[in-house]
RNA sequence: GGGGGAGUGUCGGAACUGGUAUACGAAGCGGACUUAAAAUCCGCUGCCCGAAAGGGAUUGAGGGUUCGAAUCCCUCCUCCCCCA
C-alpha cells in the first residue's frame, strides 16, 4: 500500500487562504444576503465572533453550493469611546489605534477561512462612510425627524465631561469615582417615536426568534390609558397618564418627579429636602434603590372623590416617562403599597377580586389584578375592562381626562460629547441660529490634530474646527462638538455593503431595491433591542426619503449562544480566555470550526472543551488518511449485493440528513451524521480494503464535510478532482425502497423488532410479530387493542 | 421588578410534528501494532437485580392526559441570560 502523507494542516492552510479571501461574487440570479453583525475593533477576535463568523461561513458556503449567489460582506464598527480611551491613556491616535486593530483582526477572520467579499468593505469611521452618515442626518433635519431639545446627561465633575449610562457605576464615575451629577443640556434626537406605531405592527412580518421580538414589543411599551388633570391649591394643575383609570376612587396621594417643572409652586417651604432629594436620585436605578419621598406643601385633589390629597416628590418617578407625576393607588400597585406604608398614607381598596372581600387592615400586598369596583361611586359593582372605558369618558365629559396612547419608547438621543465619532453638520450661527452645513461641503472631516486630556470634549478644543463661517450669513459661527452615536453608523452599513465604492450617493437604489433585505442576519442576542430597533428604524426613514423600498432590513435573524468555559463566560476578570490566535496555531482552523459548530446547536450556550476539540482534530485526520486509502490505489474488491444496497441507502439518508440540518443551522447534527456515515465506510474498509464504491462514498463524505471544514477538503478536492461546486444529491426511492424496522411494544414497552419491505399490511405485521417468542410471552391470550403506526411502531395492548 | 431560556449518562450533547431514550463526540476500560511511547485501528462502557439469558426503574421533583410522554397540561425546585 502507498505511504500516506502526514496532513499538514499548517500548510494547506496557508495555501488556501489566499484563495479563500479573493472569493468571486457568483453571478446567479438567486440572490441570498447573509449578513453578520460587524465587530467594534477592539484589537483581538474572541471566541464569540469566532462562532459568529464560523456559523456564518459555513451556511455561505453551503448556499453556494445550492447555487445561491451569495452576498457575504465584512467591515468594522469602527468609532467609539475605547479608541478614545487608549488615546489619553497611551497618546496613540484614535485612529492610528483603530486602523490597526482592524489590520489584526482582518488577518485573523482569514485565518479562520472566512470567505468575505472584501471588495465591500466598510470600515466607519472613515470619511468616504461619515460623510453619508451626515447627509442622512441633514436628509432627516430638513423633516424634524432630528431636533434638538433640552435632556440630563450624566455629568463627571471630575472628568469635566459626560458619560454614558454604562459608565456610571453605582452613582459614581467609572475612571476617577467622583459623583455622578445630572446636568441639563440641549441634545441632538432622532425622531423614532414618530415610527413606534410601524416598529411594533411590522414585528408580525419578521422571521425572527420569538423572544426578540417581544423584547422589542416591551421596549417599544405601547400602553393605553388615560391622562387625567388633578387640581392643586392654587388653581394649578397636575396631569398624570395611568393604564388603570378603574383605580381613580383610590388614588390617596400623588407622586412627582424632583425633576418635575412645577416642584418649585408646590414644595413651599420643603424646597429644601427637595433639592436634597434630587441630588439623591443622581443615576441609579429607579427600581432598585430604596424608596424616600417628601411630602409637599400643597394638597391636590382627586377628580373623582373630591377629596384633598397629599403629593410627595419622589425619587421613584421619572421625569422622563409619561407626565413626571403619577397618581398613586396603594390598594392596587405595589410600589404605591410600600410607600404608603413607609409614610403611613391611606390606603383604600376599590377592586375586589371575583368573589372577594378585600380588607385594608388586613393587606399584606397590594392587590394588583383586575376584578370588581366598590367604592367607586356610580361605578361599584362594573368589571375593571367596562370601568375602564366608561371612567374614561365621565372624565372627558368632565373635562379632566382624556384616553391616550403612551409608549415606553423614548426618542432616540444621538449626540455624544465625545471626539471619535461623526461630527454632526450643524452651525450655530449668533445671528441665525441653528444652520444645517451645505450639502456640498459634506464630509464635515474630523480633525486629527486634536488633545487627549481625558477632560471634556477634544473637538470642542479644536480651534480651527469649532470656528467657522455661517452657511446662510457668512458671518462668523461655531461648528456643533458633539457627535453622533454609533449606532448610527451601525443602522445602514448593510446598505453601503452593497455599493460601498459609490462617491456620490450613500448607495445605490437600484441595486438596494434588487438586494435588499438581508435575508439572514447572524449575531447576539445582546443586540436585541437598541442595535435591531435603530437599524429597523433607519431603513423606514430611508425608505421614506425614497431610497429603498424595504419596510424592513432584515428578513430571518439567527441569535447565536455565549461561549463559555467552566460554566461561566469567557471574561479577563475570571482568567478563562481561550484565545482565538492559540487555538488557530494549534489545531487549525477547521477543527476550531468544526468544534464550534459541533459543540452545541447555535442558539445555545457552547461550553469550550479541550479534549472535545482533540476529538474534531482526530475525525479531520481520519477523513484525510482514508481518502488517501481511497484514491491512492485500484479497488481490488467487491462487496456483497446486501453490502451494496447499505451503502447506498446510508450515503442517501447521511445527504438527505445533512442537507437538512444545514439548512437549519443544526450543524451539530450534520457534523455528527458525516461522522457517522464515515465510521461506517471505514468498517467496509476496514473489512475489504479498498472496495467498490468506496471512492463514490469518501467524494460524498468530502463534500459534504466543505462548508464546516474548507481547509482540508478544498485540499483533498484538488488532489483527488473532486468537484466542490454543488451539494451532493441523492435519489428518494433508495429511501423509501429500503426495509424498515418496526418496533414491536407490548403495552407500550419494547419486546421485540422486525424488518420489513416497506408497505407490508398490518395483519402481516401482526402475524410476524406474534411469532416473536418475548412478544408472545408478554402479550398472553387477551389482546385487547392493536396500534399500528405504517412502518414505524406496532403497539399490542392486552388485559382489561 | 419584568421578560426569556434551560434542566437527559462522568462531560458536551442526540431523539423529526407524542412512537426504540442516551445518536455523534469526549473521558474511562480492554485488545492489536510498537523495544517503548505517541499516533492509528478494533471492542466494551448510564443505573439496579442476575453467572448468563433476561428483567426492572430512569430524562430536575410530584401529579395528570394518552395504547404510548424527554416531548402536551398543572404544581413546585434549581441554574443561566436579557432589559430596567
Amino acid at each position: 500500500m502507498a505511504e500516506i502523507p502526514e496532513c499538514d494542516f499548517k500548510k494547506i492552510e496557508e495555501k488556501w487562504v489566499g484563495k479563500f479571501a479573493a472569493s468571486k461574487k457568483s453571478d446567479s440570479p438567486d440572490k441570498f444576503y447573509l449578513l453578520e453583525m460587524f465587530p467594534y475593533p477592539s484589537g483581538a477576535l474572541h471566541m464569540g465572533h469566532m462562532r459568529n463568523y464560523s456559523i456564518g461561513d459555513t451556511y455561505k458556503r453551503f448556499l453556494e453550493m445550492k447555487e445561491k449567489s451569495v452576498i457575504y460582506p465584512m467591515g468594522y464598527d469602527a468609532f467609539g469611546l475605547p479608541a478614545e480611551n487608549a488615546a489619553i491613556k497611551s497618546g496613540i491616535h484614535p485612529k492610528k489605534w483603530t486602523m490597526k486593530n482592524i489590520e489584526k483582526m482582518m488577518s485573523q477572520q482569514k485565518k479562520m477561512g472566512l470567505s468575505y467579499q472584501w471588495d465591500r468593505l466598510v470600515i466607519t469611521c472613515e470619511k468616504e462612510y461619515y460623510k453619508w452618515n451626515q447627509w442622512f442626518f441633514l436628509k432627516m433635519y430638513e423633516r424634524g425627524i432630528a431636533y434638538k431639545k433640552d435632556a440630563p446627561i450624566n455629568w463627571c465633575p471630575g472628568c469635566q465631561t459626560v458619560l454614558a449610562n454604562e459608565q456610571v457605576v453605582a452613582g459614581k464615575c467609572w475612571r476617577c469615582n467622583s459623583t455622578v451629577e445630572i446636568k441639563h443640556l440641549k441634545q441632538w434626537f432622532f425622531k423614532i417615536t414618530a415610527y413606534a406605531e410601524e416598529l411594533l405592527a411590522d414585528l408580525e412580518k419578521l422571521d425572527w426568534p420569538e423572544k426578540v421580538k417581544i423584547q422589542q414589543r416591551n421596549w417599544i411599551g405601547k400602553s393605553e390609558g388615560v391622562r387625567i388633570k388633578f387640581s392643586v391649591e392654587g388653581e394649578r394643575v397636575l396631569e398624570v397618564f395611568t393604564t388603570r383609570p378603574d383605580t381613580l376612587w383610590g388614588a390617596t396621594y400623588m407622586a412627582i418627579s424632583p425633576h418635575h417643572p412645577e416642584i418649585g409652586n408646590l414644595a413651599g417651604s420643603k424646597i429644601g429636602e427637595v433639592e436634597k432629594l434630587r441630588r439623591l436620585a443622581v443615576s441609579q436605578n429607579p427600581e432598585e434603590k430604596e424608596k424616600f419621598g417628601v411630602e409637599l406643601d400643597k394638597k391636590a385633589v382627586n377628580p373623582a372623590t373630591g377629596e384633598k390629597i397629599p403629593i410627595y416628590a419622589a425619587n421613584f418617578v421619572l421625569m422622563e416617562y409619561g407626565t413626571g407625576a403619577i397618581m398613586c393607588v396603594p390598594a392596587h400597585d405595589k410600589r404605591d403599597f410600600e410607600f404608603a406604608k413607609k409614610y403611613k398614607i391611606p390606603i383604600r381598596v376599590v377592586i375586589n377580586p371575583p368573589g372577594k372581600n378585600l380588607d385594608e387592615k388586613k393587606m399584606e400586598n397590594a392587590y394588583t389584578e383586575e376584578g370588581i369596583l366598590k367604592n367607586s361611586g356610580n361605578f361599584s359593582g362594573m368589571p375593571s375592562g367596562k370601568a375602564k372605558r366608561e371612567i374614561a369618558r365621565f372624565l372627558e365629559q368632565k373635562g379632566t381626562g382624556k384616553t391616550e396612547i403612551n409608549w415606553h419608547l423614548r426618542d432616540w438621543l444621538v449626540s455624544r460629547q465625545r471626539y471619535w465619532g461623526t461630527p454632526i453638520p450643524i452651525v450655530n450661527c449668533p445671528r441665525c441660529g441653528l444652520v444645517a452645513v451645505n450639502e456640498r461641503n459634506l464630509p464635515v472631516e474630523l480633525p486629527e490634530n486634536v488633545k487627549f486630556t481625558g477632560k471634556g470634549n477634544p473637538l470642542a478644543e479644536a480651534e480651527e474646527f469649532v470656528n467657522t463661517k455661517c452657511p446662510k450669513c457668512g458671518g462668523p459661527a461655531k461648528r456643533e462638538t458633539d457627535t453622533l452615536d454609533t449606532f448610527v453608523d451601525s443602522s445602514w452599513y448593510f446598505l453601503r455593503y452593497l455599493d460601498s465604492k459609490n462617491d456620490s450617493a450613500p448607495f445605490s437604489s437600484e441595486i438596494a431595491n434588487r438586494l435588499m433585505p438581508v435575508d439572514q442576519y447572524i449575531g447576539g442576542i445582546e443586540h436585541a433591542t437598541m442595535h435591531l430597533i435603530y437599524a429597523r428604524f433607519f431603513t423606514k426613514v430611508l425608505r421614506d426619503l425614497g431610497l429603498v423600498k424595504t419596510d424592513e432590513p432584515f428578513k430571518k435573524l439567527l441569535c447565536q449562544g455565549m461561549v463559555l468555559k467552566d460554566g461561566a463566560k469567557m471574561s479577563k476578570s475570571l482568567g478563562n480566555v481561550v484565545s482565538v490566535n492559540e487555538i488557530l496555531d494549534k489545531f487549525g482552523a477547521d477543527t476550531a470550526r468544526l468544534f464550534i459548530l459541533f459543540a452545541a446547536p447555535p442558539e445555545r450556550d457552547l461550553e469550550w472543551n479541550a479534549e472535545s476539540v482533540r476529538g474534531c482534530h482526530r475525525f479531520l485526520k481520519k477523513i484525510w488518511n482514508l481518502a488517501h486509502h481511497a484514491f491512492s490505489t485500484q479497488p481490488v474488491a467487491g462487496i456483497s449485493e446486501e453490502e451494496k444496497k447499505e451503502l447506498h441507502f446510508v450515503t442517501a439518508k447521511t445527504i438527505r440528513n445533512v442537507e437538512n440540518d444545514l439548512a437549519r443551522f443544526e450543524f451539530n447534527t450534520a457534523i455528527s451524521a458525516i461522522q457517522e456515515f464515515t465510521n461506517f465506510i471505514q468498517g467496509l474498509f476496514g473489512k475489504h480494503g479498498n472496495f467498490d464504491g468506496f471512492r463514490e462514498a469518501m467524494k460524498t463524505a468530502i463534500k459534504l464535510l466543505y462548508p464546516a471544514a474548507p481547509f482540508i477538503t478544498s485540499e483533498l478536492s484538488e488532489k483527488f478532482s473532486i468537484s466542490l461546486k454543488t451539494f451532493p444529491e441523492y435519489r428518494k426511492e433508495v429511501l423509501e425502497s429500503h426495509e424498515k424496522e418496526i418496533i414491536i411494544q407490548v403495552n407500550g414497552k419494547l419486546r421485540g423488532k422486525l424488518k420489513i419491505k416497506p408497505g407490508t399490511s398490518e395483519d402481516e405485521v401482526f402475524r410476524k410479530a406474534i411469532e416473536i417468542e418475548t412478544v408472545r410471552k408478554f402479550a398472553g391470550e387477551k389482546i385487547r387493542k392493536k396500534i399500528y403506526v405504517p412502518n414505524k411502531i406496532l403497539n399490542i395492548v392486552t388485559g382489561g
